[in-house]
DNA sequence: AAGTGGTCTAGACCACCAT
DNA sequence: TGGTGGTCTAGACCACTTA
């Protein structure tokens, strides 16, 4: 049974079974929400028990890649829900609730690479992008300020009516538009002064403390997706880290 | 046989097997890096599969509570190894390898909470405490400065002896004194400007910008067990997250 | 009622480690 | 060699969702 398979090395089979599934989730073979085959049809597929398929489902939930629900199926995970939505967004108020940001696009520009960014994207330098300048808001206040850096290639027909346009989040939008799902990110904090441009769009004053991150935000492979560099103002707000607190349900 | 663990509710046995592992690990049942009974054994013991208890025992190294190695055992986790230091050390030169810091304690006293400590320690205001001040070096650099805040209640015998003594890290101190284990973190970051006493120690000019970093270490059942404000100059290092990297082995 | 994932079991065999 | 965790299987039954 096991020669069904065939992943070279004398890996475990459930390994092979997941490697087999990834592959097949980032070649887009079902949509974002979409339900899998069964975990029965999987097995039956791949000439493996369904204990082997569930291991290697396993894994993939806590890679968020799927999502499961019981009695309904097995999903890709989506970047509709709510709590997906907050999943990477790490601002919240000093003190109150969590509140959704609203996005306003200040700049959408074309251009080049440059040889930093090139190496973060795994890209050649020169190769084209796109240059996009939001500012965040929560409950009206002016919060952050962001700007990322997509290459073109992986987001061919984009225009900035199109990246305004979305209905949802950003993340959605290269989901459901483009195929990419971001997974996971890898951030580095600073803390920073504010030159005088960022100070008037985030109503501070000249030389106010800012946090600055720098993103990296990853699709299936570890395949970056998007540069964001953020400027908050944390006088009213806090970036989060819950280490571990996902592991503990 | 399920009437053997009687959790009340109808609640998986697995969960049951887990609660009943967690409550003896808080207990001190067995020491850090001693070794749990072997799987058939306690499957024997509570009278469950071998298969159960694997799975409490899945979510227990989750968690970080053990650590599972093939064919030796399945041990508790220790501050100890290497690995174990870095996870709860986000500092990281901004080009360069990691490095473990150099600590200095400039100060350690006694006090009371006052009643924003003692909301997050859970304790009652005016609680007796213990106050540190450390210094942190990577590579001869002062870089960050940390005000550590500690219950004589959850510490009873510790003096400055005890702690700058130490021949471990902190955490490792802690578990092995102490018998309390720090599972997890949670941090908020904010951005702020150096005071005349911080820029001081820290090296830095007065109103240079550092990364302030709240953090409560975590114990079983979430129980906090410290309070660390750290004050970080990352002029040469950064605060670093990977949203997802434990999960993506 | 039918289909899905969730739990639990029992047993076989493998890979690794200590002795 | 004996003990440990790691993999894989097959099957029973439960809980939940949808129709």
């Amino acid at each position: 049974m096991n020669q069904a398979l065939e992943l070279g090395a004398v890996a475990p089979l459930y390994k092979a079974v997941k490697q087999l599934l990834t592959q097949e989730l980032a070649a887009g073979e079902w949509r974002p929400g979409e339900a899998l085959p069964s975990e029965a049809k999987l097995a039956e597929r791949f000439g493996v028990s369904i204990g082997t398929v569930r291991k290697a489902i396993d894994e993939l939930v806590a890679e968020r890649m799927v999502v499961r629900h019981q009695g309904r199926g097995t999903f890709v995970a989506s970047h509709n829900t709510s709590r997906q939505l907050f999943h990477f967004f790490h601002i919240v108020p000093h003190a109150g609730d969590r509140q959704h940001p609203r996005t306003e696009t200040l700049a959408f520009r074309r251009g080049r690479a440059e040889s930093g960014e090139a190496a973060r994207l795994r890209v050649a330098t020169g190769e084209p992008v796109f240059r996009i300048r939001n500012l965040l808001r929560l409950e009206g206040r002016a919060v952050a300020l962001d700007d990322l850096v997509l290459t073109q290639a992986q987001f061919p027909d984009l225009t900035e009516k199109i990246f305004t346009g979305r209905a949802n989040t950003i993340y959605h939008l290269y989901q459901t538009r483009y195929g990419i799902n971001v997974l996971r990110t890898s951030e580095r904090l600073r803390a920073t002064l504010a030159g005088a441009d960022v100070a008037k769009l985030l109503g501070v004053r000249k030389g106010a403390p800012l946090l600055e991150i720098n993103r990296v935000a990853l699709t299936y492979h570890d395949v970056p997706v998007e540069l964001r560099r953020s400027l908050v103002n944390t006088e009213q707000h806090e970036y989060f880290s819950d280490l571990g607190k996902d592991e503990a349900r």
